[in-house]
RNA sequence: AGGGCUAUAGCCAAGCGGUAAGGCAUCGGAUUUUGAUUCCGUGACUCGCAGGUUCGAAUCCUGCUAGCCCUGCCA
């Protein structure tokens, strides 16, 4: 986290710092309550607060709350609960609708001299004189009004005099700017609808782009950063700040938005996703949002971890998703307690092992962190293992159980096979097996060696459990708006199998790592006592190549 | 095309005139009661391209090319 996690924008900050422009830095995360957090949030949280923390400043949470039609308090519950997931604490909760008066007298400070006036053109013909990319725009006819009658107007407009749409408040800039942001930009419209907040006490709602400036400034953010679709609006933000009658002067700052592989990111496409029940929800275990990935297993260290590593930087980038399963694995390696599960299971006859009987076998719970400890797991002559762990006609370089091959069962004894049976569909429904009791785990028994290890959940006190099994949601690089045909049909698998005797009373959230297959966590929703239901975070790596 | 921005290995990304950090991925090899972990090793005679300045350039200058963003009374 040292010097080879800097940035721009801390090289911006530390010039600030050493110039002696500030003395501490604010920053703000400034989400619209109209939708939920996703990774790419989680970014612009982490660089937020964690650069506000470095250079000893604080960060506020403040919600973007100027277009009513949009948003809704049930987000800004969703959003305050990740945040605080991820493990922060804003300075100070905030609304941009906390300041509605203000930034209205603000707005009637402009009109008073001369820097904005009443348009009375629709919104398509105030289009029309907007010009193009190319082409400047034209003056409206309202431009000129006098003071006194834009300030009646504006009053006007507050009071309800007009219907949606009637009227807007304008900035007078220049219609001619190549920059089409300056071309005299809406800074109020009307409308009609009730706000989760101020209720029906407005019925005219300012503009982001005079919003946003004078919410950073009225809370003393000095560094107030966002994403590169907003590097245009610079100058408007600078013009309202120089215009505005605030004695702070926050910095606009853009940085890249993050990009993942074999997903989608816009909060558009994901909600396509769920309106079309590509997915079972925001909380799909499946979604890149804060909430799916909560649920399906992502610790909040191992997405904050990802996100310092990724860098900040402004060119347009597309993140490997595996860096995001790599700090997962990290995170839990030495957390998470590793016991056996059989995902499909096969049952074993151990012949030679006496009827009847239950041996228990001490465990370690992480070879890795011996604070871990040590549990105790049954043995008997029947158990369960993986199916895939047995072939009756292997290739070569197959370590697992064959016809006359030995393996290790993980913690207990050399096993070595001698028959199977089949049903009518050829399909493996026994294995017979005798094992070696010489060769019991711990007896340091190095006679003979085997290639093979198998994990296994004894029979008489296995737990049922059920296994969801989860693949990219996106099968290649969708373009533009066809995602939808790149949605892989094959993203949720269901597998129900066994887990060991003490995993019955599982709580939500809890994670394991099931030897060799990976990291799993309890299901919040469909897990319950004695039938627990365990999502695959990610997989262990391998570099098994056969098939 | 008018404006804004970006371009360093497969993917992120440091570097700020002195001769290319780091992470992910990949591929080798050692260890291994997880085909995991760990450990070692692995790739840019080169920084979008072409010129120029300089003893010296990824870093400065010029030109070009490619990509992204902007014509909401969305944020």
């Amino acid at each position: 986290m040292s010097e080879h996690h800097t940035h721009f924008i801390k090289h911006i900050v530390t010039e600030d710092m050493e110039s002696g422009a500030y003395d501490s830095i604010t920053t703000r995360f400034p989400p619209e309550p109209n939708g939920y957090l996703h990774i790419g949030h989680a970014k612009s949280i982490v660089l937020n607060f964690e650069l506000a923390d470095e250079f000893g400043g604080t960060t506020n949470l403040r919600f973007d709350d100027t277009n009513p039609l949009k948003e809704d308090k049930e987000y800004v519950d969703a959003i305050k609960e990740d945040i605080e997931w991820l493990g922060y604490e804003p300075e100070n909760l905030r609304f941009a609708s906390n300041y509605f008066e203000e930034m209205y007298n603000q707005a009637v400070s402009l009109i008073k001299r001369g820097l904005a006036y009443v348009e009375d053109l629709s919104q398509d013909e105030v289009r029309e004189l907007r010009g193009t990319l190319t082409e400047p725009g034209k003056e409206s006819p309202a431009r000129n009004r006098s003071v006194e009658e834009n300030l009646e107007l504006f009053e006007q407009m507050r009071s309800g005099a007009f219907a949606d749409g009637e009227k807007t408040l304008r900035a007078k800039i220049d219609m001619s700017s190549p920059n089409i942001n300056l071309r005299d930009p809406v800074l109020y419209r009307i409308s009609h609808t009730d706000h989760h907040n101020t209720g029906s006490d407005w019925c005219i709602y300012p503009m982001y782009s005079f919003a946003h400036p004078l919410e950073d400034a009225i809370e003393g953010v000095t560094h107030s950063l966002c994403t590169l679709e907003f590097e245009d609006q610079r100058p408007l933000y600078d013009w309202v700040i120089a215009k505005a009658d605030l004695a702070s002067e926050p910095k606009q700052i853009e940085f890249a938005r993050l990009n993942l592989t074999n997903t989608v990111m816009s909060k558009r496409k994901l909600k396509q996703l769920v309106d079309e029940a590509f997915v079972d929800g925001w909380d799909d275990p499946r979604m890149p949002t804060i909430s799916g990935l909560r649920r399906r297993g992502f610790t909040p260290e191992s997405i904050k971890q990802f996100c310092r590593e990724i860098g900040v930087s402004k060119a347009d980038n597309l993140v490997d998703v595996r860096m995001l399963e790599h700090f997962l694995r990290e995170d839990l390696k030495l957390k998470a307690p590793r016991t056996m599960a059989v995902l499909d299971p096969v049952k074993v006859i151990i012949t030679n092992y006496p009827e009847g009987e239950t041996e228990w076998l001490p465990a370690e719970v992480n070879p890795e962190n011996e604070e871990m400890g040590t549990r105790q797991i049954p043995f008997s002559r029947e158990i369960y293992i993986e199916r895939e762990d047995f072939m009756e006609d292997p290739p070569k370089k197959y370590f697992r159980l064959f016809p006359n091959n030995e393996v290790r069962i993980k913690h207990a004894y050399f096993i070595h096979c001698h028959d199977f049976k089949k049903d009518e569909n050829g399909r493996v429904t026994e294995l017979y097996c005798t094992y070696d009791p010489e060769t019991k785990s711990g007896s340091g028994f190095d006679a003979r060696k085997v290639k093979g290890t198998l994990h296994y959940v004894e029979a008489g006190h296995a737990v049922p459990a059920e296994f969801r099994l989860y693949e990219r949601l996106i099968d290649d690089e969708a373009e533009g708006d066809n995602f939808l045909d790149f949605v892989n049909s094959e993203s949720l698998t269901v597998k129900h199998g066994f887990v060991e005797p003490n995993m019955a009373d599982v709580t939500a959230y809890d994670k394991f790592q099931f030897f060799r297959h990976g990291y799993f966590s309890v299901d919040p929703k469909d897990s319950s006592p004695g039938a627990p239901v365990f999502n695959r975070v990610v997989e262990l790596k391998s570099s098994f190549k056969l098939k």
